[in-house]
RNA sequence: AGAAGCGUAGCUCAAUAGGCAGAGCAUCCGGCUUUUAACCGGAAGGUUGUGGGAUCGUUGCCCACCGCUUCUACCA
Protein backbone atom coordinates (compact mmCIF):
# COMPACT_ATOMS: atom_id res chain seq x y z
CA UNK A 1 0.00 0.00 0.00
CA UNK A 2 0.96 3.42 -1.04
CA UNK A 3 2.75 5.53 2.60
CA UNK A 4 0.16 6.70 4.51
CA UNK A 5 1.84 8.71 6.86
CA UNK A 6 1.96 11.88 5.51
CA UNK A 7 -1.76 12.20 5.49
CA UNK A 8 -1.88 10.75 9.13
CA UNK A 9 -3.11 13.52 10.86
CA UNK A 10 -5.36 15.11 8.31
CA UNK A 11 -7.74 12.00 7.97
CA UNK A 12 -10.13 12.76 10.35
CA UNK A 13 -12.02 15.99 10.52
CA UNK A 14 -11.65 18.62 13.87
CA UNK A 15 -14.91 17.67 14.28
CA UNK A 16 -14.84 14.09 14.53
CA UNK A 17 -11.40 14.34 16.92
CA UNK A 18 -12.26 14.50 21.00
CA UNK A 19 -10.37 13.93 23.95
CA UNK A 20 -9.92 10.40 23.60
CA UNK A 21 -8.58 10.72 20.40
CA UNK A 22 -6.68 13.31 20.79
CA UNK A 23 -4.88 11.47 23.79
CA UNK A 24 -4.38 8.25 21.59
CA UNK A 25 -2.53 10.20 18.54
CA UNK A 26 -0.69 11.89 21.03
CA UNK A 27 0.89 8.67 22.02
CA UNK A 28 1.30 7.42 18.55
CA UNK A 29 3.05 10.22 17.93
CA UNK A 30 5.66 9.65 20.31
CA UNK A 31 5.81 6.06 19.27
CA UNK A 32 6.55 7.39 15.80
CA UNK A 33 10.20 9.36 17.45
CA UNK A 34 11.16 5.36 19.28
CA UNK A 35 11.31 4.18 15.92
CA UNK A 36 8.58 2.06 13.17
CA UNK A 37 5.49 2.58 14.93
CA UNK A 38 3.53 -0.43 12.81
CA UNK A 39 6.16 -2.74 13.06
CA UNK A 40 5.69 -6.12 11.16
CA UNK A 41 8.01 -8.39 12.39
CA UNK A 42 5.71 -10.39 14.89
CA UNK A 43 4.81 -13.65 14.04
CA UNK A 44 2.34 -15.39 16.22
CA UNK A 45 2.87 -19.08 16.58
CA UNK A 46 -0.04 -20.04 18.98
CA UNK A 47 -4.17 -19.18 18.52
CA UNK A 48 -6.10 -18.37 21.43
CA UNK A 49 -8.82 -21.73 20.45
CA UNK A 50 -5.83 -23.68 20.05
CA UNK A 51 -4.10 -22.87 23.67
CA UNK A 52 -7.57 -23.36 25.19
CA UNK A 53 -8.66 -26.10 23.58
CA UNK A 54 -5.49 -28.56 24.21
CA UNK A 55 -4.86 -27.45 27.96
CA UNK A 56 -7.82 -27.07 29.23
CA UNK A 57 -7.99 -30.54 31.14
CA UNK A 58 -4.14 -29.83 32.33
CA UNK A 59 -4.28 -28.91 36.23
CA UNK A 60 -2.45 -25.75 37.70
CA UNK A 61 0.23 -28.20 38.92
CA UNK A 62 1.06 -29.06 35.26
CA UNK A 63 1.98 -25.67 34.56
CA UNK A 64 3.85 -24.96 37.49
CA UNK A 65 6.24 -28.90 36.82
CA UNK A 66 6.03 -27.94 32.95
CA UNK A 67 7.39 -24.67 31.01
CA UNK A 68 4.57 -24.48 28.05
CA UNK A 69 5.49 -21.66 25.68
CA UNK A 70 2.95 -19.69 24.61
CA UNK A 71 3.41 -16.58 21.51
CA UNK A 72 0.22 -15.01 20.45
CA UNK A 73 -1.13 -11.71 18.60
CA UNK A 74 -4.68 -10.20 18.52
CA UNK A 75 -6.63 -6.98 19.72
CA UNK A 76 -6.52 -6.33 23.40
CA UNK A 77 -10.15 -6.09 24.44
CA UNK A 78 -9.84 -5.50 28.39
CA UNK A 79 -7.22 -4.56 30.84
CA UNK A 80 -7.18 -4.59 34.33
CA UNK A 81 -4.17 -3.00 35.78
CA UNK A 82 -4.04 -3.90 39.64
CA UNK A 83 -1.01 -1.86 40.82
CA UNK A 84 1.74 -3.59 39.93
CA UNK A 85 0.27 -6.76 38.40
CA UNK A 86 -2.60 -6.68 35.40
CA UNK A 87 -4.75 -9.29 33.30
CA UNK A 88 -5.24 -8.31 29.86
CA UNK A 89 -7.37 -9.90 27.56
CA UNK A 90 -6.19 -11.01 24.30
CA UNK A 91 -8.70 -11.66 21.15
CA UNK A 92 -7.38 -13.06 17.33
CA UNK A 93 -9.97 -14.69 15.16
CA UNK A 94 -10.54 -18.18 17.02
CA UNK A 95 -11.46 -16.67 20.41
CA UNK A 96 -10.07 -14.77 23.43
CA UNK A 97 -7.08 -15.83 26.02
CA UNK A 98 -6.51 -14.03 28.94
CA UNK A 99 -3.00 -12.29 29.76
CA UNK A 100 -0.92 -11.68 33.38
CA UNK A 101 1.75 -8.70 33.07
CA UNK A 102 3.70 -8.36 35.95
CA UNK A 103 6.00 -5.19 37.08
CA UNK A 104 8.06 -8.40 38.29
CA UNK A 105 8.65 -10.07 35.22
CA UNK A 106 8.93 -7.17 32.16
CA UNK A 107 10.72 -4.12 34.42
CA UNK A 108 9.80 -1.05 35.10
CA UNK A 109 10.33 0.07 31.72
CA UNK A 110 8.51 -2.80 30.24
CA UNK A 111 5.62 -2.44 32.87
CA UNK A 112 5.24 1.27 32.28
CA UNK A 113 4.88 0.90 28.77
CA UNK A 114 1.86 -2.14 28.98
CA UNK A 115 0.16 0.33 31.10
CA UNK A 116 0.38 3.10 28.02
CA UNK A 117 -1.68 0.51 26.01
CA UNK A 118 -5.43 1.13 25.10
CA UNK A 119 -7.59 -1.20 24.50
CA UNK A 120 -8.44 -2.00 21.05
CA UNK A 121 -4.49 -1.65 20.07
CA UNK A 122 -3.03 -5.11 18.22
CA UNK A 123 -0.51 -6.35 20.18
CA UNK A 124 1.72 -9.49 20.46
CA UNK A 125 2.51 -11.40 23.47
CA UNK A 126 4.98 -14.00 24.24
CA UNK A 127 5.01 -16.20 28.02
CA UNK A 128 4.13 -19.74 29.36
CA UNK A 129 1.03 -20.36 29.97
CA UNK A 130 -0.48 -21.16 33.71
CA UNK A 131 -3.52 -21.41 35.36
CA UNK A 132 -4.68 -18.95 37.68
CA UNK A 133 -6.28 -19.25 41.37
CA UNK A 134 -10.13 -19.80 39.91
CA UNK A 135 -8.43 -21.74 37.00
CA UNK A 136 -8.45 -19.51 33.98
CA UNK A 137 -5.75 -20.49 31.29
CA UNK A 138 -3.36 -17.45 30.97
CA UNK A 139 -0.16 -16.84 29.38
CA UNK A 140 2.34 -14.43 31.63
CA UNK A 141 3.75 -12.98 30.20
CA UNK A 142 7.52 -12.01 29.59
CA UNK A 143 7.24 -9.55 26.56
CA UNK A 144 4.11 -7.65 25.00
CA UNK A 145 4.45 -5.54 22.23
CA UNK A 146 2.53 -2.95 20.52
CA UNK A 147 2.11 -3.34 17.14
CA UNK A 148 -0.73 -1.73 15.72
CA UNK A 149 -1.96 1.36 17.90
CA UNK A 150 -5.84 2.07 18.02
CA UNK A 151 -6.42 5.68 17.99
CA UNK A 152 -10.72 5.02 18.13
CA UNK A 153 -11.78 4.15 21.72
CA UNK A 154 -14.25 0.76 20.94
CA UNK A 155 -17.68 0.33 22.58
CA UNK A 156 -18.31 0.18 26.51
CA UNK A 157 -16.97 -3.68 27.04
CA UNK A 158 -20.68 -5.10 28.67
CA UNK A 159 -23.36 -4.15 26.00
CA UNK A 160 -20.92 -3.79 22.91
CA UNK A 161 -22.45 -2.36 20.18
CA UNK A 162 -26.01 -1.84 20.11
CA UNK A 163 -26.81 0.94 17.19
CA UNK A 164 -28.07 -1.13 14.16
CA UNK A 165 -27.57 1.77 11.99
CA UNK A 166 -23.19 1.94 13.55
CA UNK A 167 -22.97 -1.92 13.62
CA UNK A 168 -23.57 -1.97 9.92
CA UNK A 169 -21.67 1.24 8.99
CA UNK A 170 -18.53 0.08 10.78
CA UNK A 171 -19.05 -3.78 11.10
CA UNK A 172 -15.64 -4.13 12.43
CA UNK A 173 -16.85 -2.55 15.35
CA UNK A 174 -19.72 -4.81 15.56
CA UNK A 175 -17.46 -7.71 14.99
CA UNK A 176 -14.66 -6.75 17.32
CA UNK A 177 -17.28 -6.07 20.01
CA UNK A 178 -20.24 -8.40 19.39
CA UNK A 179 -19.03 -12.19 19.79
CA UNK A 180 -22.83 -13.74 18.77
CA UNK A 181 -22.01 -11.30 15.24
CA UNK A 182 -18.51 -13.20 14.64
CA UNK A 183 -20.41 -16.13 15.21
CA UNK A 184 -23.22 -15.72 13.00
CA UNK A 185 -20.79 -14.95 10.02
CA UNK A 186 -18.52 -17.97 11.16
CA UNK A 187 -21.80 -20.25 10.77
CA UNK A 188 -22.06 -18.44 7.31
CA UNK A 189 -18.90 -19.13 6.17
CA UNK A 190 -19.55 -22.89 7.26
CA UNK A 191 -22.70 -23.15 5.40
CA UNK A 192 -21.25 -22.21 2.24
CA UNK A 193 -17.83 -24.35 2.44
CA UNK A 194 -20.47 -27.23 3.34
CA UNK A 195 -22.56 -26.77 0.47
CA UNK A 196 -19.74 -25.97 -2.15
CA UNK A 197 -17.82 -29.86 -0.65
CA UNK A 198 -21.22 -31.37 -1.30
CA UNK A 199 -21.81 -30.43 -4.94
CA UNK A 200 -18.41 -31.27 -5.32
CA UNK A 201 -18.17 -34.64 -3.98
CA UNK A 202 -21.40 -35.13 -6.23
CA UNK A 203 -19.35 -34.28 -9.41
CA UNK A 204 -20.58 -31.27 -9.74
CA UNK A 205 -18.51 -28.55 -11.37
CA UNK A 206 -18.32 -25.18 -9.88
CA UNK A 207 -18.19 -22.11 -12.64
CA UNK A 208 -18.82 -18.25 -12.71
CA UNK A 209 -21.29 -17.13 -15.46
CA UNK A 210 -21.98 -13.31 -16.56
CA UNK A 211 -22.87 -10.83 -13.78
CA UNK A 212 -23.22 -8.43 -16.64
CA UNK A 213 -25.94 -9.49 -18.93
CA UNK A 214 -26.87 -8.16 -22.27
CA UNK A 215 -30.27 -9.84 -21.72
CA UNK A 216 -31.75 -10.10 -18.19
CA UNK A 217 -33.20 -13.53 -17.66
CA UNK A 218 -33.95 -16.22 -15.17
CA UNK A 219 -36.35 -14.55 -13.04
CA UNK A 220 -39.04 -11.92 -13.01
CA UNK A 221 -37.48 -8.63 -11.71
CA UNK A 222 -36.58 -5.53 -12.42
CA UNK A 223 -32.88 -5.19 -13.37
CA UNK A 224 -30.18 -2.66 -12.28
CA UNK A 225 -28.74 -1.26 -15.90
CA UNK A 226 -24.78 -0.21 -16.31
CA UNK A 227 -23.15 1.16 -19.00
CA UNK A 228 -20.05 0.10 -21.12
CA UNK A 229 -18.58 2.73 -22.33
CA UNK A 230 -16.32 1.42 -24.86
CA UNK A 231 -18.85 -0.62 -26.70
CA UNK A 232 -21.16 2.24 -25.83
CA UNK A 233 -24.06 -0.10 -24.67
CA UNK A 234 -26.23 -0.76 -21.90
CA UNK A 235 -25.65 -4.13 -20.09
CA UNK A 236 -27.78 -5.49 -16.68
CA UNK A 237 -26.46 -6.36 -13.75
CA UNK A 238 -27.47 -10.11 -13.75
CA UNK A 239 -31.05 -11.06 -11.83
CA UNK A 240 -30.40 -14.91 -12.12
CA UNK A 241 -27.95 -16.90 -13.58
CA UNK A 242 -30.14 -19.61 -14.87
CA UNK A 243 -30.33 -19.28 -18.80
CA UNK A 244 -26.24 -19.50 -19.01
CA UNK A 245 -25.62 -22.44 -15.91
CA UNK A 246 -28.06 -24.18 -18.46
CA UNK A 247 -26.28 -23.06 -21.53
CA UNK A 248 -23.39 -25.04 -19.51
CA UNK A 249 -25.28 -28.16 -19.89
CA UNK A 250 -26.25 -27.49 -23.20
CA UNK A 251 -22.24 -27.86 -23.85
CA UNK A 252 -22.24 -31.03 -22.52
CA UNK A 253 -21.01 -30.05 -18.11
CA UNK A 254 -23.71 -32.29 -16.89
CA UNK A 255 -23.73 -31.05 -13.53
CA UNK A 256 -22.57 -27.68 -13.05
CA UNK A 257 -23.34 -25.12 -9.68
CA UNK A 258 -22.95 -21.58 -9.28
CA UNK A 259 -22.81 -19.96 -5.65
CA UNK A 260 -22.92 -15.95 -6.14
CA UNK A 261 -24.51 -12.65 -5.82
CA UNK A 262 -27.90 -11.83 -7.86
CA UNK A 263 -28.93 -8.25 -8.25
CA UNK A 264 -32.63 -6.86 -8.42
CA UNK A 265 -33.40 -3.27 -7.82
CA UNK A 266 -36.86 -3.86 -5.50
CA UNK A 267 -37.02 -2.63 -2.03
CA UNK A 268 -35.18 -3.15 0.71
CA UNK A 269 -36.80 -5.13 3.93
CA UNK A 270 -35.65 -7.37 6.41
CA UNK A 271 -35.69 -9.88 3.78
CA UNK A 272 -34.59 -8.58 0.50
CA UNK A 273 -31.04 -7.10 -0.32
CA UNK A 274 -30.31 -5.35 -3.72
CA UNK A 275 -27.44 -7.85 -3.78
CA UNK A 276 -28.21 -11.37 -2.85
CA UNK A 277 -25.95 -14.44 -2.85
CA UNK A 278 -28.01 -17.03 -4.45
CA UNK A 279 -26.80 -20.72 -5.13
CA UNK A 280 -27.88 -22.42 -8.25
CA UNK A 281 -27.07 -25.94 -9.50
CA UNK A 282 -28.00 -28.04 -12.46
CA UNK A 283 -27.93 -32.22 -12.94
CA UNK A 284 -28.29 -33.60 -16.34
CA UNK A 285 -31.10 -36.87 -16.79
CA UNK A 286 -32.23 -35.86 -13.27
CA UNK A 287 -35.94 -34.61 -12.57
CA UNK A 288 -37.23 -32.09 -10.20
CA UNK A 289 -37.82 -35.35 -7.74
CA UNK A 290 -34.38 -36.11 -7.23
CA UNK A 291 -34.12 -32.58 -6.33
CA UNK A 292 -35.93 -32.55 -4.22
CA UNK A 293 -34.39 -35.84 -2.17
CA UNK A 294 -30.98 -33.86 -3.00
CA UNK A 295 -32.15 -30.94 -1.09
CA UNK A 296 -33.46 -32.93 2.11
CA UNK A 297 -30.13 -34.50 2.61
CA UNK A 298 -28.30 -31.36 1.82
CA UNK A 299 -30.57 -29.18 4.77
CA UNK A 300 -30.20 -32.49 6.75
CA UNK A 301 -26.45 -32.69 6.81
CA UNK A 302 -25.92 -28.65 7.20
CA UNK A 303 -28.30 -28.98 10.34
CA UNK A 304 -26.22 -31.69 12.13
CA UNK A 305 -22.76 -31.28 10.53
CA UNK A 306 -22.43 -27.20 11.08
CA UNK A 307 -25.07 -26.21 13.49
CA UNK A 308 -24.63 -29.39 15.53
CA UNK A 309 -28.64 -30.36 15.76
CA UNK A 310 -31.61 -31.37 13.41
CA UNK A 311 -33.92 -28.97 15.47
CA UNK A 312 -33.32 -25.32 13.99
CA UNK A 313 -35.04 -22.36 16.25
CA UNK A 314 -36.61 -19.58 15.01
CA UNK A 315 -35.79 -16.14 15.13
CA UNK A 316 -38.27 -15.64 17.92
CA UNK A 317 -37.12 -18.44 20.28
CA UNK A 318 -40.73 -19.22 19.92
CA UNK A 319 -40.68 -22.12 17.20
CA UNK A 320 -38.50 -24.91 16.14
CA UNK A 321 -38.35 -26.80 12.68
CA UNK A 322 -37.48 -30.33 12.34
CA UNK A 323 -35.10 -31.43 10.11
CA UNK A 324 -34.54 -34.71 11.15
CA UNK A 325 -38.20 -36.29 9.71
CA UNK A 326 -38.97 -36.62 6.25
CA UNK A 327 -40.21 -33.23 4.52
CA UNK A 328 -43.67 -32.72 4.27
CA UNK A 329 -44.36 -32.66 0.28
CA UNK A 330 -47.90 -31.06 -1.12
CA UNK A 331 -48.91 -30.08 -4.33
CA UNK A 332 -49.93 -26.69 -4.53
CA UNK A 333 -53.87 -27.17 -4.52
CA UNK A 334 -53.53 -29.94 -1.73
CA UNK A 335 -51.80 -27.20 0.67
CA UNK A 336 -54.56 -24.53 0.18
CA UNK A 337 -56.93 -27.27 1.08
CA UNK A 338 -55.15 -28.05 3.67
CA UNK A 339 -54.54 -25.05 5.24
CA UNK A 340 -58.15 -23.75 4.16
CA UNK A 341 -60.57 -26.29 5.62
CA UNK A 342 -63.13 -24.85 3.64
CA UNK A 343 -61.90 -24.97 0.35
CA UNK A 344 -61.86 -28.47 -1.54
CA UNK A 345 -58.85 -29.08 -3.67
CA UNK A 346 -61.56 -30.19 -7.09
CA UNK A 347 -63.18 -26.61 -6.53
CA UNK A 348 -59.85 -25.16 -7.19
CA UNK A 349 -59.77 -26.80 -10.92
CA UNK A 350 -62.54 -24.81 -11.68
CA UNK A 351 -61.72 -20.90 -12.73
CA UNK A 352 -64.91 -19.68 -12.30
CA UNK A 353 -65.18 -20.84 -8.21
CA UNK A 354 -61.25 -20.54 -8.12
CA UNK A 355 -61.96 -17.05 -8.69
CA UNK A 356 -64.34 -15.89 -6.07
CA UNK A 357 -62.73 -18.28 -3.92
CA UNK A 358 -59.73 -16.19 -3.85
CA UNK A 359 -61.68 -12.96 -3.52
CA UNK A 360 -63.60 -14.29 -0.65
CA UNK A 361 -59.81 -14.87 1.03
CA UNK A 362 -59.16 -11.35 0.00
CA UNK A 363 -56.84 -11.88 -3.05
CA UNK A 364 -57.28 -9.25 -5.48
CA UNK A 365 -58.11 -10.59 -8.61
CA UNK A 366 -56.85 -8.79 -11.59
CA UNK A 367 -58.77 -9.61 -15.01
CA UNK A 368 -55.08 -9.97 -16.91
CA UNK A 369 -54.68 -13.12 -14.47
CA UNK A 370 -55.51 -16.76 -15.57
CA UNK A 371 -56.52 -19.57 -13.21
CA UNK A 372 -52.90 -20.33 -12.08
CA UNK A 373 -51.88 -16.97 -11.26
CA UNK A 374 -55.15 -16.70 -9.17
CA UNK A 375 -54.53 -20.25 -7.57
CA UNK A 376 -50.35 -19.31 -7.17
CA UNK A 377 -52.02 -15.80 -5.31
CA UNK A 378 -54.52 -17.68 -3.08
CA UNK A 379 -51.49 -20.06 -2.07
CA UNK A 380 -49.27 -17.24 -1.13
CA UNK A 381 -52.02 -15.50 0.48
CA UNK A 382 -53.27 -18.12 3.09
CA UNK A 383 -50.62 -20.81 2.84
CA UNK A 384 -46.96 -20.19 2.60
CA UNK A 385 -46.61 -18.06 5.77
CA UNK A 386 -47.97 -20.74 7.79
CA UNK A 387 -45.66 -23.41 6.30
CA UNK A 388 -43.41 -23.84 9.71
CA UNK A 389 -41.31 -27.17 9.47
CA UNK A 390 -39.58 -28.22 5.78
CA UNK A 391 -42.11 -28.49 2.97
CA UNK A 392 -42.07 -28.78 -0.64
CA UNK A 393 -45.07 -27.84 -2.43
CA UNK A 394 -45.40 -29.10 -5.97
CA UNK A 395 -47.00 -28.61 -9.30
CA UNK A 396 -46.97 -24.69 -9.49
CA UNK A 397 -49.26 -23.58 -12.67
CA UNK A 398 -47.31 -23.31 -15.80
CA UNK A 399 -48.59 -19.65 -16.14
CA UNK A 400 -46.04 -18.58 -13.56
CA UNK A 401 -43.20 -21.33 -14.35
CA UNK A 402 -42.06 -19.75 -17.94
CA UNK A 403 -38.63 -22.45 -17.51
CA UNK A 404 -40.17 -25.03 -15.95
CA UNK A 405 -40.97 -28.34 -17.91
CA UNK A 406 -44.77 -29.24 -17.50
CA UNK A 407 -46.14 -32.14 -16.15
CA UNK A 408 -46.84 -35.38 -18.95
CA UNK A 409 -50.00 -35.91 -17.22
CA UNK A 410 -51.27 -32.23 -16.73
CA UNK A 411 -50.16 -29.75 -18.80
CA UNK A 412 -51.20 -26.68 -17.24
CA UNK A 413 -48.94 -27.24 -14.17
CA UNK A 414 -45.24 -27.59 -14.24
CA UNK A 415 -42.81 -30.73 -12.71
CA UNK A 416 -41.89 -27.79 -10.55
CA UNK A 417 -41.14 -27.22 -6.70
CA UNK A 418 -40.60 -24.78 -4.23
CA UNK A 419 -39.00 -24.98 -0.47
CA UNK A 420 -40.50 -23.61 2.47
CA UNK A 421 -39.08 -23.10 6.28
CA UNK A 422 -40.63 -21.08 8.78
CA UNK A 423 -42.81 -19.86 6.28
CA UNK A 424 -40.19 -18.60 4.59
CA UNK A 425 -39.22 -19.72 0.57
CA UNK A 426 -35.64 -21.11 0.84
CA UNK A 427 -35.51 -22.78 -2.55
CA UNK A 428 -36.76 -22.85 -6.59
CA UNK A 429 -36.66 -26.02 -8.49
CA UNK A 430 -37.71 -27.82 -11.74
CA UNK A 431 -37.27 -30.60 -14.30
CA UNK A 432 -36.13 -27.96 -16.93
CA UNK A 433 -38.15 -26.87 -19.93
CA UNK A 434 -35.78 -28.36 -22.66
CA UNK A 435 -38.35 -27.79 -25.49
CA UNK A 436 -37.27 -25.42 -27.56
CA UNK A 437 -40.60 -24.29 -29.38
CA UNK A 438 -42.64 -24.45 -26.04
CA UNK A 439 -39.64 -22.48 -24.72
CA UNK A 440 -40.24 -19.87 -27.51
CA UNK A 441 -44.21 -19.88 -26.95
CA UNK A 442 -43.64 -19.30 -23.68
CA UNK A 443 -41.05 -16.32 -24.19
CA UNK A 444 -43.43 -15.00 -26.49
CA UNK A 445 -45.92 -14.74 -24.34
CA UNK A 446 -43.88 -12.90 -21.64
CA UNK A 447 -43.16 -10.37 -24.23
CA UNK A 448 -46.65 -9.87 -24.81
CA UNK A 449 -46.71 -9.19 -20.74
CA UNK A 450 -43.93 -6.85 -21.08
CA UNK A 451 -45.46 -5.05 -24.08
CA UNK A 452 -48.39 -4.34 -22.32
CA UNK A 453 -46.59 -2.55 -19.43
CA UNK A 454 -45.42 -5.32 -17.11
CA UNK A 455 -41.77 -4.01 -16.49
CA UNK A 456 -40.53 -7.35 -15.07
CA UNK A 457 -41.60 -9.78 -17.45
CA UNK A 458 -38.83 -11.84 -19.04
CA UNK A 459 -36.86 -10.92 -22.19
CA UNK A 460 -37.03 -12.86 -25.20
CA UNK A 461 -33.67 -14.94 -25.37
CA UNK A 462 -32.84 -15.94 -28.87
CA UNK A 463 -29.54 -17.08 -28.00
CA UNK A 464 -30.90 -19.39 -25.31
CA UNK A 465 -33.78 -20.44 -27.92
CA UNK A 466 -30.68 -21.34 -30.47
CA UNK A 467 -29.08 -23.21 -27.41
CA UNK A 468 -32.01 -25.43 -26.55
CA UNK A 469 -32.63 -25.91 -30.21
CA UNK A 470 -28.99 -27.35 -30.25
CA UNK A 471 -30.31 -29.72 -27.39
CA UNK A 472 -30.56 -29.56 -23.66
CA UNK A 473 -30.07 -32.95 -22.26
CA UNK A 474 -33.18 -33.40 -19.71
CA UNK A 475 -32.28 -31.78 -16.84
CA UNK A 476 -33.39 -30.52 -13.53
CA UNK A 477 -32.25 -27.45 -11.91
CA UNK A 478 -32.83 -25.63 -8.46
CA UNK A 479 -32.24 -22.01 -6.88
CA UNK A 480 -31.14 -21.61 -2.86
CA UNK A 481 -31.26 -18.07 -1.19
CA UNK A 482 -28.38 -18.18 0.74
CA UNK A 483 -28.81 -15.46 3.21
CA UNK A 484 -32.19 -16.56 4.01
CA UNK A 485 -30.64 -20.09 4.40
CA UNK A 486 -28.45 -18.48 7.10
CA UNK A 487 -30.76 -16.56 8.17
CA UNK A 488 -32.80 -19.81 9.06
CA UNK A 489 -30.10 -21.54 10.28
CA UNK A 490 -28.72 -19.08 13.07
CA UNK A 491 -32.44 -17.95 13.89
CA UNK A 492 -31.67 -13.72 12.57
CA UNK A 493 -34.51 -11.71 11.99
CA UNK A 494 -33.18 -9.71 9.38
CA UNK A 495 -31.16 -10.06 6.49
CA UNK A 496 -28.63 -7.73 7.32
CA UNK A 497 -27.70 -9.73 10.12
CA UNK A 498 -26.76 -12.47 7.97
CA UNK A 499 -24.50 -10.33 4.93
CA UNK A 500 -21.64 -8.16 6.15
CA UNK A 501 -22.24 -4.89 4.58
CA UNK A 502 -25.77 -4.75 4.16
CA UNK A 503 -26.82 -2.10 1.65
CA UNK A 504 -27.25 1.87 3.38
CA UNK A 505 -27.85 4.87 2.37
CA UNK A 506 -24.49 6.90 2.15
CA UNK A 507 -23.30 8.43 5.14
CA UNK A 508 -23.41 12.59 4.76
CA UNK A 509 -20.04 13.94 5.00
C1' A B 1 -42.64 4.84 -2.82
C1' G B 2 -46.44 5.22 1.75
C1' A B 3 -47.18 4.93 7.32
C1' A B 4 -45.45 4.83 12.35
C1' G B 5 -41.33 5.28 15.68
C1' C B 6 -36.38 6.78 16.91
C1' G B 7 -31.67 10.23 16.89
C1' U B 8 -28.88 13.23 24.24
C1' A B 9 -20.95 12.49 26.34
C1' G B 10 -16.41 7.74 22.81
C1' C B 11 -20.23 3.49 24.24
C1' U B 12 -24.97 1.95 26.95
C1' C B 13 -28.87 4.77 28.76
C1' A B 14 -31.51 8.74 32.08
C1' A B 15 -33.95 13.70 32.39
C1' U B 16 -37.48 18.19 32.22
C1' A B 17 -46.49 19.30 31.50
C1' G B 18 -40.79 24.57 28.32
C1' G B 19 -36.73 26.79 33.45
C1' C B 20 -28.52 25.42 35.53
C1' A B 21 -28.54 18.22 30.78
C1' G B 22 -27.28 13.33 34.61
C1' A B 23 -25.46 8.07 35.60
C1' G B 24 -22.54 3.59 34.52
C1' C B 25 -18.54 2.04 31.47
C1' A B 26 -14.38 4.15 28.78
C1' U B 27 -10.67 8.43 29.48
C1' C B 28 -7.12 11.40 32.80
C1' C B 29 -4.75 11.80 38.02
C1' G B 30 -3.82 8.95 42.72
C1' G B 31 -3.98 3.95 45.30
C1' C B 32 -3.84 -1.37 44.75
C1' U B 33 0.89 -8.06 42.69
C1' U B 34 -4.54 -13.53 40.87
C1' U B 35 -8.30 -9.88 38.26
C1' U B 36 -12.20 -11.24 34.89
C1' A B 37 -18.56 -5.99 33.77
C1' A B 38 -11.87 -5.88 38.97
C1' C B 39 -12.12 -2.45 43.09
C1' C B 40 -11.46 2.52 46.05
C1' G B 41 -10.82 8.17 45.82
C1' G B 42 -10.73 12.50 42.64
C1' A B 43 -11.12 15.13 37.78
C1' A B 44 -12.47 16.09 32.98
C1' G B 45 -15.89 15.11 29.17
C1' G B 46 -22.22 18.02 25.68
C1' U B 47 -23.64 23.36 19.59
C1' U B 48 -29.08 17.17 22.83
C1' G B 49 -28.79 14.54 14.09
C1' U B 50 -28.88 19.36 10.70
C1' G B 51 -31.31 24.06 9.38
C1' G B 52 -35.23 27.38 10.18
C1' G B 53 -39.46 29.15 13.32
C1' A B 54 -42.79 30.18 17.72
C1' U B 55 -41.34 31.66 23.01
C1' C B 56 -38.73 36.01 28.14
C1' G B 57 -36.49 31.18 27.79
C1' U B 58 -35.99 24.80 24.29
C1' U B 59 -32.88 18.78 24.25
C1' G B 60 -38.33 19.27 24.83
C1' C B 61 -43.25 22.72 20.90
C1' C B 62 -43.95 23.72 15.11
C1' C B 63 -41.85 23.20 9.91
C1' A B 64 -38.23 21.28 6.56
C1' C B 65 -34.17 18.17 5.73
C1' C B 66 -30.60 13.88 6.86
C1' G B 67 -30.05 8.98 8.78
C1' C B 68 -31.76 4.47 11.10
C1' U B 69 -35.67 0.84 12.65
C1' U B 70 -40.33 -1.66 11.83
C1' C B 71 -44.64 -2.39 8.85
C1' U B 72 -47.02 -2.02 3.91
C1' A B 73 -46.23 -2.32 -1.60
C1' C B 74 -42.60 -4.87 -5.40
C1' C B 75 -39.83 -9.36 -4.69
C1' A B 76 -36.09 -14.01 -3.20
Amino acid sequence: MSEQENSATTSSTPEDENKLIAQRREKLTQLRKLGPAFPNDFTPEHSAFELSDEHALRDKEFFENTAVPAKIAGRMVAKRIMGKASFAQIQDTTGALQVFVQMATLGDEGYASFKQLDVGDIVGVEGKLFKTKVGELTVKASSVRLLTKSLRPLPEKFHGMTDTEQRYRQRYIDLIANAEVRETFKLRAAIVQYIREFFIKKDFMEVETPMMQVIPGGATAKPFVTHHNALDMDLYLRIAPELYLKRLVVGGFDRVFEINRNFRNEGLSTRHNPEFTMLEFYQAYATYNELMDLTEVLLREIAENVMGSTTITSADGETTYDFSKPFERLTMSESIAKYNPDIYAEDLAKPEVLRSIAESKGVKVDSSWGPGKTLTELFEATVEHRLQDPTFITAYPAEVSPLARRNDENPQVTDRFEFFVGGREIANGFSELNDPEDQAERFQAQVEILAAGDDEAMHYDHDYVRALEIGLPPTAGEGIGIDRLVMMFTGAASIRDVILFPHMRPERQ
